[in-house]
DNA sequence: AACTTGATCAACCGCCAGATA
DNA sequence: ATATCTGGCGGTTGATCAAGT
């Protein structure tokens, strides 16, 4: 039980680096005799090592079948998916790519592929697109603050907090700006990185692996009517459809096999049936920019499909007046209003 | 040239679970 | 049944090197 005591720790053995003569004597006792125990591995090998270190230093640096160099594009990939769904399990992901190390891959992982991810809005724990929580809840506090000052503007003639009438506007186009700007680079993500396109489970905005964003056809859509229309995003699933099952992704996995004991269940709660059922009840909206302006906060450009390019076609006359029209909609129960109401319901409690 | 900063990775630390006495 | 041993694992550290100032 618990950790044992090193006595080789208490007597002072060397630690540090290894020294090409201390590999040499480790290679050569374990290639005559074979590890045995590790613990009196040291004395026999003849090495003032603790046997712990002499394990470590055979399996992660010495032992024959280590396979050193760049990782390559498959092996990132295979990192990512395995990490997906084993998460930090390094030894379980080590396992599916001979001659690498748990310890290489977790190294790996931290300096490269964490950074990669985060650059690209991936949270690297959960694989899912990083939502700026505390800029958000700042956005949800402003809009809370703003209906609260509504509130005590009907009731008691006046502003007493101060607030400009336009500010619930700004709030809720800035936070619509940033789900945006999630959508969009979760569409960079999705479409531009072999190694998560064929991830679905990946993305959570993306239910059923489909982007509304990346239609096929040059939607144009324009003020909040438009955002209802549930046809354009299911064409939308239709057309990005060729994603792949993850499962499938995960077969595909150099080493071949998956472990027993992967519980798919619980990869995506989004990659389900379920989640087709609920989006045919609550489609999202496709999100396409009317005007050219919109289209430059998608700099990484088209998925699968196009956003919409030509402003003739929108009856608005500027994106902000479909934006307006959108938030003055108050009728149109859209999904939008939706999510406007819950972020600002949804905050945590104004500070004052 | 000297210093600072950031990236990389080998090695260590501490915890855990299974095996064994 | 309990204590101890052992190997394995994931998290973290610190030495080293390269790039930037």
């Amino acid at each position: 039980m618990g950790r044992s005591p090193c006595r080789e720790e208490i007597s002072g053995v060397k630690k540090g680096p290894w020294t090409p003569e201390e590999d040499e004597k480790l290679i050569d006792y374990i290639s005559k005799h074979s590890h045995g125990s590790w613990r009196t591995l040291p004395k026999r090998a003849g090495l003032n090592r603790c046997g712990k270190s002499c394990r470590l230093r055979w399996t992660n640096y010495l032992r024959p079948d280590i396979k050193r160099g760049q990782f390559t594009e498959e092996d990132e990939r295979t990192i990512i998916n395995l990490h997906s769904v084993l998460g930090n399990k390094w030894s379980k992901i080590a396992a599916h790519l001979p001659g690498r190390t748990d310890n290489e891959i977790k190294n790996y992982w931290n300096t490269h592929i964490r950074k990669k991810l985060l650059k690209m809005g991936i949270d690297p724990e959960t694989h899912k697109p990083r939502t700026d929580l505390n800029h958000l809840m700042s956005l949800s506090q402003l809009l809370g603050m703003s209906n609260l000052s509504s509130v005590m503007s009907s009731t008691w003639g006046n502003n007493h907090l101060g607030l400009q009438p336009d500010i619930t506007q700004l709030a809720k186009i800035q936070l619509l700006q940033n789900l945006l700007q999630l959508m969009n680079s979760n569409s960079f993500v999705n479409m531009g990185n072999p190694y998560l396109f064929g991830n679905p489970n990946l993305n959570p905005l993306f239910l059923n692996g489909t982007n509304p964003l990346q239609t096929k056809e040059p939607v144009v859509l324009s003020g909040s009517e438009r955002f209802a229309n549930p046809s354009v995003y299911s064409q939308a699933q239709s057309e990005c459809s060729q994603q792949q099952d993850v499962s499938k992704s995960l077969a595909d996995v150099e080493g071949g096999s998956i472990p027993q004991d992967l519980d798919y269940s619980k990869i995506s709660p989004t990659n389900t049936n379920h989640s087709r059922e609920n989006q045919e009840e609550n489609p999202l909206p496709a999100l396409v920019a009317a005007s050219p302006r919109m289209g430059t906060l998608n700099p990484m450009g088209s998925g699968c499909g196009n956003l919409a390019q030509s402003s003739e076609e929108s009856p608005s006359n500027t994106f902000f007046d479909d934006w307006e029209k959108l938030f003055d909609d108050e009728r149109s129960g859209s999904y939008w209003k939706e999510i406007l109401e819950f972020t600002s319901t949804s905050a945590s409690p104004i500070m004052w």
